[in-house]
RNA sequence: GUGGCUGUAGCUCAAUUGGCAGAGCGCCAGAUUGUGAUUCUGGAGGUCGUGGGUUCGAUCCCCAUCAGCCACCCCA
């Protein structure tokens, strides 16, 4: 009989513990992080109806959504992001949830898009939502969110880039391109990667634009200087139109007020020529961008929705968050060679040294799990060479080792995996304290 | 979705102008029945991405297909 060839589908991938353990570790980061802003956990499901996900986003989503007709003859589609969803959700549960309403969501979602490094069709995402506040200071808690998530992430190299829509539409409405603003943003987004030239052929060329409208819209796009010098040229490019001046005003407010809350200067970067693809966002929008791979894209996103829900409510549903590429950002610390190889859970190892005295170490290994020690028992009494050899890869902090000479002198060693340094502890078999107490001694260096 | 490049051992890569498939690293075992290295010895491991075609014979040539990478597009 043949064997069926094992194989995974283009873009969806296995994951095998070593690369588990990191993506755990963000995971639990990002939800620490969360809720320590108050942002509370929800879900949903995988599967939506079709128009759930069509409604909203452009043609381009609509393209990589995966779709398909159901047992019971119903059309669907997999969740392409975590927005769409909580607008669904919001405008369904929003008599029971009350506002304001934050959340934050970790999940899979689906995108039938050509693969890069980095991209895929299977990939996590980890958002983070305030639903129903007008407020500036939802999206300044934005900034602060990202700001301690990369910080906790041990990332410092970090440029989060700041702009506000209303900026962008207030120069369009100056210059009278207000109805194309779509094309115009598209170009201005991708000022970092085709420069000056490109961005106004391509302005010239998609939105129709002047030769003037192109040198001005430039203009904004290829301010620079510190925070401060670009407000003030921003505002005088948008004098006279009320939507670029207010934007202006909130970039200004919220630029003061991350610093006031302690993000350093060198991560907020305000950037006009920011614009992000997706057609909701109307006010502060942010990515972010790590200094070491300026070219790798955003591993995070976001910014501000004033009628998200729109199609699924007559309520106005104002919001803002931002989502953290799990899969972009894991891509980009293996780039760098960032990752830890840390393959086991647990971190301490027990050495089976002599199979005569193995119910004596399954007994010590209960006795540390139950004052909250994670411990593995190497199951084979193989050389002590190999064990330790083993313990070492998988990236073990300390093994224990007590042969005969420790069970008559009444100790247990103590080894530290990573200095190689020994500790002998007194141990009778009935109280595993001293053990315990040097293990997280040597746990908390 | 469009275009280009790539696919040989777990990893990094050779070779065969169409004639038995190779190295280094890693892995397993021993030298070494109490300590992660080094050294030495031995060993396991390959449908040459997959399917078809041409041929006496294909890993090599042709076609298709799958996957990865890069660019466009878009974005996490």
């Amino acid at each position: 009989m043949s064997l069926i060839q094992p194989r995974t589908l283009k873009g969806f991938r296995d994951y095998l513990p070593e690369a588990m353990m990191p993506r755990e570790w963000i995971i639990d980061t990002a939800r620490r992080v969360y809720r320590s802003y108050g942002f509370k956990p929800i879900d949903t499901p995988a599967l939506e109806y079709l128009e759930i996900l069509t409604g909203k986003g452009s043609d381009e989503t609509d393209k990589q959504l995966y779709r398909f007709e159901d047992h019971g003859g119903r059309m669907v589609g997999m969740r392409f992001d975590l927005t769409v969803p909580l607008a669904r959700f919001v405008a369904q549960h929003q008599q029971e949830l009350g506002l304001p309403f934050k959340r934050y969501h970790v999940a899979t979602v689906w995108r039938g898009e050509n693969t890069q490094a980095g991209r895929y069709r299977e990939f996590m995402q980890c958002d983070f939502d305030t639903i129903g506040v007008t407020e500036l200071t939802a999206d300044i808690e934005m900034v602060l969110v990202l700001s301690d998530l990369f910080t906790q992430l041990g990332i410092d190299k970090l440029t989060i880039r700041v702009n506000h829509r209303a900026v962008l539409n207030g120069m369009l409405e100056k210059l009278g391109l207000a109805d194309r603003s779509a094309a115009v943003l598209r170009a201005l987004d991708k000022f970092s990667k085709i420069k000056e030239q490109g961005v106004v052929e391509e302005l010239q060329r998609t939105a129709q634009a002047t030769a003037s409208q192109s040198e001005q819209l430039l203009a904004l796009a290829i301010l620079e200087g510190t925070n401060d010098q670009i407000l003030s040229k921003l505002g005088e490019l948008v004098r006279g139109n009320a939507t670029g001046e207010c934007g202006v005003a909130e970039l200004s407010d919220l630029n003061q007020a991350a610093l006031a809350a302690g993000v350093p200067a060198s991560r907020l970067k305000l950037d006009p020529s920011i614009a992000r693809g997706l057609d909701y966002y109307t006010g502060i929008v942010v990515e972010t961008q790590l200094e070491e791979l300026p070219d790798f894209g955003s591993v995070a996103s976001g910014g501000r929705y004033d009628n998200l829900a729109s199609l699924y409510t007559n309520q106005m549903l104002p919001g803002v968050g931002a989502a953290l590429g799990l899969d972009r950002l894991l891509g980009a610390l293996e780039k760098l060679g960032r990752l830890p190889n840390v393959q086991s859970p647990a971190p301490v190892f027990l050495c089976m040294f002599d199979p005569k005295h193995r119910n004596d170490y399954l007994k010590l290994a209960a006795q540390l799990r139950a004052v909250g020690l994670g411990v593995e028992v190497y199951p084979e009494p193989k050389k002590l060479g190999k064990q330790l050899q083993y313990a070492d890869k998988q990236g073990f902090r300390a093994a224990l080792i007590i042969g005969d000479a420790e069970f008559t002198a009444g100790q247990c060693q103590v080894k530290d995996l990573q200095t190689a340094n020994s500790t002998n502890v007194p141990y009778d078999g009935a109280d595993a304290a001293a053990i315990a107490a040097e293990l997280r001694r040597l746990l908390a260096e």
